[in-house]
RNA sequence: GCGGAUGUGGCGGAAUUGGCAGACGCACCAGACUUAGGAUCUGGCGUUGCGAGACGUGGAGGUUCGAGUCCUCUCAUCCGCACCA
């Protein structure tokens, strides 16, 4: 392969250079403007897939081209390593999951540093180690401290088979994903972060985040689910008891024709004992425990219900109104239970049809009918309130607030806000995962470990076998001890945290990563947080950025952090596809990133990557594509070094005096592609454009080295910047041609180049000539030709001339530098 | 159902402020060099037409001297949420 460079020793060379002079280690330097910039860190399942290059090469690009732009850019890389895939190998192969993890990380590790990435590696954090998960343990109980953990009895999902709890991702349309079992909802005792106290907050600050991207931020609202209305209470008749509803539409209260309890509400057994109802209740209370929440939830599951036998008064008219149970009332929404106004909701609507409920309409409007019978669905627009007593004659929106009004002084009801939000359940019964700080003592009750007595190990004598319990649970000498407050004999907690928990506040420990007294110290992450920019998959775009928040929030709280967002700006990548699908193990069409750099080198996948597609869309995977740039690369190694022996003595000057059109046209472009590629990466990061830009640099330079005569300085300016603009990208190739053009210092050690104003000014420009808007013409002229000038010229355009001869007209309009537009009739 | 995104040549994609649609790359075609080419270089490459030209950014309207870009409606695909009272 004569004609193509040596990728590989190369790339080995420059990768273990910037390795021994520790290039990429940074410093909290006051004097410099920082820059954080985050990649997603891995979990560390084996081997690299080309997500993970996608997502690391454009933080790479961005870190080198804020470095070079002067910049004191931290960007570190780690291992979210706690999980459940290394305890499922350790079940099926015996291996402990500490080895199975380690020799991953090694692995990806090895392969990361093929891609020749600008990682200070000396911040390396991995969250399955002990001197981190320390300090997830210290997030425990910095938040038990603040009344922000507690335990409660929670219904979870549960696979009898398998005998395990399942997460709700792992339930597949109501049953089981790995045995199709159906699965049932269990009561477990469970810990809890109360992250719905910041929902509020949560919410409101998605408005300080002009640098995410919108999407993203409307999944997160619509998650937190804010919604405004009025709770109140309804007697129950014959009886002391009282019920609660939470309801957004007050308005309607008139037209209630039937009230709803979840199956699961305390008041279901109380209200229906004693009732001919009573047994039918009983079935379907039992029928919906086996029913998880999952498909129970489902929009296509049919309503379904029972009348309990008891009826609630109605505080506003004091009608009696039957109390039913259904499927369709959630427990852990709002209170647990509903007014039903079938007129004015579509899901009231369809059980009322289906059991014959009354419908009451007391909404008018011309849109629709107001005798209920002649309904088809629901009406929940705009209208006037009717058969509402005092009442009618009102808009929804008058009455939404009249009735509140009324409520709240006849004290029967408060105006409330409500979240979709639930609180964050992080117990799990696995072992591989950072366990919960916390020790039950008979006579003390749950206590706390201590600080001192941080990290609370993982012990390593373990037995994994699929139970459906913690492993911990039969490992004596992990959960028996002593309590701390009394001393008496007491048990440890044994469920591990949610590996969310790890993720919430890794970025933060990245900035004092060999902390050992404090997850970080608050003089370094005032430094470098927040992280400027964020990357990663948009599949985390709820979750992990959500518990993020929460942390960051929290930790301003107490005064460990000044800002109160952890990211400033997030990128959300497309995924990378082949054949119009995700590559996976399955499907067979994965292209593996270890064989690409073997066949083409590490700077030709990485250019490939951010070429093929701009970052936030999906990447259609396409050989002949990572041919094209490698053929790029290659010819831009021919070029540089066909030009080192003519430019040998040649020495930039300070000013360009008066150049033939070839060089200076050839100049033009230089520095066009300074301002094109600096702008694409600026914020906006087009890489894809950057790169063509780069590639049409390539190609005038290549057509400049057939003119007779040359300008040898205009050449090595376009030599050198060209290097210098290709390096984020392709960094290994650019180092080598560089040190072949004779140069010491590194590239990565440059100031990033700034364009000539004067070298962008042409002489001539090209002017289209237009009639009624079709071009019909061009011609070249001075590039300051005045208005009057351009349309005069134009007028004695010949071609002009004879497609407007004997026409009217009419104007002329004129874009100096572009255009001339005959309007002619 | 609700919310969001996308739709441009054979393909990936460009067009950043309403101003030459198709930059750059792939594929393809022709030529050069060559014992040879899956190397390299040169040229061509939206559709249609001999041609001048006409048509062309999912579709239908509209605003404008001028629309891929703005407005109205509509279709398709993908993603997220999914009985949230």
């Amino acid at each position: 392969m004569e004609s193509s460079y040596n990728f590989s020793s190369i790339e080995k060379k420059w990768q273990d250079y910037w390795e021994e002079k520790q290039f990429f280690k940074v410093d909290e330097d006051p004097s410099k403007q920082k820059y954080y910039t985050l990649e997603m860190f891995p979990y560390p399942s084996g081997n690299l897939h080309m997500g993970h290059v996608r997502n690391y090469a454009i933080g790479d690009v961005i870190a080198r081209f804020k470095t070079m732009n002067g910049l004191n850019v931290l960007h570190p890389m780690g291992w979210d390593s706690f999980g459940l895939p290394a305890e499922n190998a350790a079940i099926k192969h015996g291996h402990h999951p500490t080895k199975w993890t380690n020799e991953n990380i090694e692995n990806m590790k090895s392969q990361l540093k093929t891609l020749g990435l600008s990682y200070d590696w000396d911040r390396e954090v991995a969250t399955c180690k002990p001197d981190y998960y320390k300090f997830t343990q210290w997030m425990f109980l910095k938040l038990y401290e603040n009344d922000l953990a507690y335990k409660k009895e929670a219904a979870v999902n549960w696979c009898p088979s398998c005998q395990t709890v399942l997460a709700n991702e792992q339930v597949v349309e109501g049953a089981c994903e790995r045995c199709d079992t159906v699965v049932e909802k269990k009561k477990l005792n469970q810990w809890f972060f109360k992250i719905t106290d910041y929902a509020q907050r949560l919410l409101d600050d998605l408005s300080e985040l002009p640098g995410w991207p919108d999407k993203v931020k409307i999944m997160q609202k619509n998650w937190i689910g804010r919604s405004e209305g009025c709770e109140f209470n309804l007697a129950i008749d014959g009886s002391d008891e009282s019920m609660t509803v939470f309801t957004t539409r007050p308005d309607t209260v008139f037209g209630v024709t039937y009230m709803v309890l979840a199956p699961e509400h305390s008041l279901v057994d109380v209200i229906s004992r004693g009732t001919p109802q009573e047994k039918d209740v009983q079935e379907f209370v039992h029928r919906m425990q086996f029913i998880s929440d999952v498909s129970r939830t489902s929009a296509e599951t049919e309503k379904e219900g029972v009348f309990t036998g008891a009826y609630a008064i109605n505080p506003l008219n004091g009608e009696k109104i039957p109390i039913w149970i259904a499927n369709y009332v959630l427990m852990d929404y709002g209170t647990g239970a509903i007014m039903a106004v079938p007129a004015h909701d579509q899901r009231d609507f369809d059980f009322a049809r289906k059991y014959d409920i009354p419908i009451k309409v007391v909404i008018k409007s011309e849109d629709s009918p107001a005798d209920a019978s002649e309904m088809t669905e629901a009406y929940t627009g705009e209208g006037v309130m009717a058969n509402s007593g005092d009442f009618d004659g009102l808009t929804v929106e008058e009455g939404i607030k009249t009735i509140n009004q009324h409520m709240q002084d006849k004290g029967i009801g408060t105006k409330t806000i409500n979240f979709r939000l639930r609180d964050w359940l992080i117990s799990r019964q696995r072992y591989w995962g950072a366990p919960i700080p916390m020790i039950y003592c008979e006579d003390c009750g749950a206590v706390p470990v201590p600080y001192d007595q941080l990290p609370v190990l993982l012990p390593e004598g373990v037995e994994f076998k699929p139970s459906g319990e913690s492993p911990l649970n039969y490992v004596e000498n992990f959960y028996k001890t002593t309590c701390p407050k009394c001393g008496k004999e007491a048990r440890r907690e044994t469920d591990t945290m949610d590996t969310f928990v790890c993720s919430s506040w890794y970025f933060a420990r990245y900035c004092s990563p060999h902390n050992s007294e404090m997850p970080f110290s608050k003089e370094d992450a005032d430094y470098w947080m927040a992280v400027d920019q964020y990357i990663g998959g948009v599949e985390h775009a709820i979750l992990h950025l959500m518990y993020a928040r929460f942390f960051t929030k929290f930790l301003h709280d107490i005064k460990m952090l000044s800002v109160d967002e952890p990211f400033t700006n997030l990128l959300t990548q497309g995924m990378v596809l082949k054949d119009g699908s995700k590559m996976s193990k399955s499907k067979g069409n994965v292209v593996s990133p270890e064989e690409i750099i073997g066949k083409y080198g590490a700077d030709t996948a990485r250019l490939f990557i951010l070429f093929a597609a701009p970052p936030e869309r999906d990447l259609e995977w396409n050989d002949q594509g990572v041919e094209g740039c490698y053929r790029f690369l290659n010819r831009v190694w021919r070029l540089v070094t066909s030009c080192i022996e003519d430019l040998q003595e040649v020495t930039l000057p300070k000013t360009f005096a008066e150049l033939d059109p070839d060089a200076k046209k050839l100049r033009f472009k230089t520095h066009a592609t300074i301002k094109k590629v600096t702008e694409d990466l600026n914020g906006r990061f087009n890489f894809n454009t950057a790169i063509s830009a780069t590639m049409e640099l390539t190609n005038a330079m290549n057509a400049y080295r057939e003119v007779e005569e040359q300008d040898l300085c205009v050449l090595k300016e376009a030599v050198d910047t060209l290097l210098i603009l290709l390096n984020p990208f392709a960094p290994h190739i650019t180092e080598e041609l560089w040190k072949i053009c004779g140069n010491d210092e590194s590239l990565y050690k440059l100031p990033w180049p700034t364009y000539d104003e004067a070298a962008l000014v042409q002489d001539k420009v090209e002017i289209v000539l237009q009639i009624s808007g079709k071009v019909r013409d061009r011609m070249v002229v001075p590039t300051n030709t005045t208005r009057e000038n351009l349309e005069k010229m134009a007028l004695e355009n010949d071609k002009i001339k004879e497609l407007t001869s004997g026409k009217q007209i009419i104007k002329v309009i004129v874009v100096p530098g572009k255009l001339v537009n005959i309007v002619a009739k």
